[in-house]
DNA sequence: ATCTTTTATCGTAATATTGCAATATATTAA
DNA sequence: TTAATATATTGCAATATTACGATAAAAGAT
């Protein structure tokens, strides 16, 4: 049906899956290098940057926003983006757990 | 277009959301945690874990097994999945140096 | 006020994902 | 062989994602 039955689910896998679902294109990633490189903010560079129309350069910062990994300050007309590090230490957090449970003794299946 | 320019993007970029991709729904987040925890592989227990119907599980399990993230053993009528460990720790390590990149100085924005 | 610059939103087309019923396949049991 | 069990595949419907042209909105420059 294409929609997700997320009430099936925790709340942990739910949030999990969301932040991976960010993650989930190479323009998010390419864009998240970039804030992180550039470390002082972007906006309109990115389209530059990166080959993409403006809207759809747009449309993957405000997916990156409302997963919250990112912010957005309003400077004149154009609007300085940078990492939420809050977020994305609890991001690290949140992989770094589901990593290091899988990581035990066993190798090969059965 | 509902279809991503790989092109445009490096390769590391494109692996990286790629295995994003993979963990970007709770029930295949789901599933790898019983794997995890059960150590052991399982099958068809992820249908009853897991409230989906069996196309389903089998479709995300298929998904997991073609990003590398599991593997499986055919036993008898069976089919025992595990984590593949070197794919995971590789993915592990990936998604470290992302975060690690992104732990800098700066706070807030501009 | 008008023009320019920058970003966001709308509308739309193409493709992808999610979910399941029905069915196929494969192996073991009787 | 036939029946039972377990998993995969097919086909389909509903929804989501990706991408971009066109356009709107907002702030600064002239």
């Amino acid at each position: 049906m294409g929609i997700t039955k997320t009430a099936i689910f925790t709340d942990q896998d739910n949030t999990l899956a969301a932040i991976a679902k960010a993650l989930a294109h190479p323009a998010r990633i390419a864009i998240l290098k970039h804030l992180i490189k550039q470390d002082s903010c972007i906006c309109g560079d990115l389209v530059l940057e990166i080959g993409l129309a403006q809207p759809t350069i747009s449309q993957h910062l405000s997916v990156l926003k409302q997963t919250g990994l990112i912010k957005g300050n309003i400077s004149g007309t154009s609007v300085c983006y940078c990492i939420d590090t809050e977020a994305w230490q609890q991001a690290n957090q949140t992989f770094a757990g589901l990593f290091a449970a899988g990581m035990p003794t066993s190798n090969d299946c059965c």
